[in-house]
RNA sequence: GCGCCCAUAGCUCAAUGGAUAGAGCAACAGACUUCUAAUCUGUAGGUUGCAGGUUCGAGUCCUGCUGGGCGCACCA
């Protein structure tokens, strides 16, 4: 019996009760169930009857007998009782519990997959970086974050596009582009433009692609610079994501919306109209204004400058309509924190646009990370780039040492952590508890150790009772995970379970030893194995970090 | 000045409004002739920044303070 199954059994046995004692006016959706810290207070926990006690006038440590007596009286519970202030514990029976693990190896990969989302198109947009430059440790973290919200969102269910939006119009590309020049030139940098190795390399990568820049008049120059740069970065870009394992399905060019049709309008001046026409458009001061002060921005701001030039605003609008125009019922948008005076713009844009705000958009702010304590920049010297990073630590150890923060707390790292492949990071642990699974399976197989023998109640051992209880609970942790976008509660449940795993095999053998004979409980104690295997190995996979046999 | 985020063990951080706030690291004491010791067992470590409020119940929600991060353009 699944959680979610027991779930709906109280949720009938309790309704059904309600009706029964008149109170129909009380109408259940759904009983959580949550997993008791103490094991002493059984497999599962609901706080039913404290929630509704006050509204049918009893007190809940009665509803809570009553209930209890109800859940005892259900197949597969072994026992039910009341608790404390009202909470009701449940102890599943061992062949119940036991058989879960076979569950789990029948289901494989499937395990832990759901269908809550199943009717949404989710759109995840994240990284998101300037085609002008090198990626750092901190677009690495977005790169964790999002590719793991967006593998969570699909084991819910959902069909989700990732998407990556270039900023490839403007004046920072002309910046870019005069830049490169100035680097090919022996120039100094322009005012504001960039500096650093990484532009010396680009105009010596144009030159050595045979392209001799100084030979362009200037305007030609800068253009040809930009545009060969803007390939390069962009390239060296999708490069390392790639290598990174972040799925990106949509590289989208900002300039696509600048892009004029035949009859000269582009998509930003379309979504200006388009504004317009929803009333939320006026004209002051020479310029044209959004009142997204409407939709709680704390100003309203300007899409058509004085002199006629959209602002960077118009082409997010442009942008969100494009999206909305693409049929996602929801657009997810990861910003760092110093972006975070966007969100009200965006929801201004949603409202505007006919959505809801706050369904039809949502934004994740993370913060940003640091190093020892010291904010990353150019200027202190202490950027680290994120394929030097890549390189130094390896995907698995850097994503997973991303995911497992919450996007809103600040990650601190120091030297050490990046240069060295230390037992500190988690993910070893984890991984290791992966390999030994696999270990424990050759070894069982060469013994004749046969898990189709599995007999459920056999799994009654405190360290087997507590490891099933943890990969009973994985497709909530999903579920919790997708609800709230916080892929890093995989990375602490699968370092909880792996704790788990770890106990168990140090308190029991799968394989006995030589002097002992091979019982029904050693054929099932494989099914357990592989059950812990199978439930890592998917946990790790939502994280994008690999599942090694042998380590 | 206004807005968003954060404050939990010595350090880095967890904790669906639930029961006795948990891990790792660091410290100390133990466990491999037996399936992977990258593991396990034990000890120690806390007025959850401060003050109120809501609730049967608050680290979690609300208000105010203190301290820190970030942002407040007809820049991109």
């Amino acid at each position: 019996m699944t959680p979610s199954e027991l779930s709906q059994i109280l949720l009938e046995k309790t309704q059904q009760w309600l009706t029964e004692n008149g109170h129909t006016e009380i109408q259940l959706e759904e009983i959580a169930l949550e997993r008791p810290k103490s094991r002493d207070h059984g497999d599962w926990a609901t706080t039913i009857a404290l929630k509704i006690a006050g509204s049918i006038g009893t007190n809940p440590r009665d509803l809570g007998g009553k209930l209890a007596e109800l859940f005892s009286g259900i197949p597969g519970v072994e026992e039910a009782s009341v608790a404390g202030p009202g909470f009701i514990n449940i102890r599943l029976d061992a062949s119940n519990l036991g058989a879960v693990a076979k569950q789990i190896v029948d289901a494989g990969s499937d395990y832990g997959t759901l269908q809550i989302n199943s009717s949404k198109r989710i759109n995840v947009e994240y990284v998101s970086a300037n085609p002008t430059g090198p990626m750092h440790i901190g677009h690495a973290r977005w790169a964790a974050l999002g590719d793991s919200i967006a593998r969570v969102l699909e084991a819910s269910g959902a069909d989700v596009t990732t998407e990556f939006y270039i900023n490839d119009a403007g004046k920072q590309m002309d910046l870019f582009g005069e830049s490169i020049l100035a680097a090919t030139l022996g120039e100094d940098a322009p005012e504001g433009g960039y500096k650093g190795e990484y532009v010396t390399d680009l105009a010596n990568r144009i030159k050595n692609a045979g392209t001799d820049l100084a030979a362009l008049p200037r305007e030609e120059a800068i253009i040809a610079a930009r545009e060969s740069g803007y390939a390069l970065q962009l390239g060296d870009l999708q490069k390392v994501l790639g290598d990174f394992r972040a799925r990106f399905d949509v590289w989208f060019s900002e300039r696509t919306l600048h892009a004029k049709d035949a009859s000269g309008n582009s998509k930003i001046s379309e979504a200006v109209e388009t504004l317009r026409e929803q009333g939320h458009v006026f004209e002051e001061d020479g310029a044209t204004w959004v009142r997204t002060t409407d939709f709680g921005d704390d100003k309203d701001r300007v899409i058509t400058r004085g002199n006629g030039i959209y602002t960077y605003f118009a082409a997010d609008a442009a942008y969100y309509l494009d999206k909305k125009a693409r049929g996602y019922s929801e657009k997810i948008y990861l910003l760092g924190a110093d972006h975070h005076g966007y969100v009200h713009r965006l929801k201004a844009i949603a409202g505007a646009a006919g959505d809801d705000p706050n369904t039809d958009l949502s934004c994740i702010v993370g913060q940003l990370v640091t190093l020892r304590g010291s904010r990353l920049s150019k200027r202190a010297g202490n950027i680290v780039e994120m394929k030097d990073a890549i390189d130094d630590i390896g995907v698995d150890s850097l994503r997973y040492w991303l995911a497992r923060y919450p996007a809103d707390s600040p990650i601190d790292l120091d030297a050490d952590t990046l240069t060295s492949n230390s037992n500190e990071n988690p993910v070893f642990y984890v991984q290791y508890a992966h390999a030994r699974t696999n270990a424990v399976a050759r070894k069982a197989q060469e013994s004749g150790i046969d898990g189709s023998l599995f007999s459920p109640e056999t799994l009654n051992h405190e360290t087997e009772n507590a490891l099933l209880g943890e990969l009973q609970q994985y497709p909530l942790i999903v579920e919790i995970a997708a609800k709230w976008r916080e892929p890093h509660r995989i990375a602490r449940y699968l370092e909880q379970l792996a704790g788990a795993y770890h106990r168990w095999y140090d308190a029991t053998r799968v394989v006995p030893s030589s002097a002992e004979p091979i019982e029904s409980v050693h054929h099932s104690r494989l099914v357990l194995n592989s059950a812990a295997g199978q439930v890592l190995k998917n946990g790790l996979n939502l994280l994008g970090v690999s599942a090694p046999e042998k380590m």
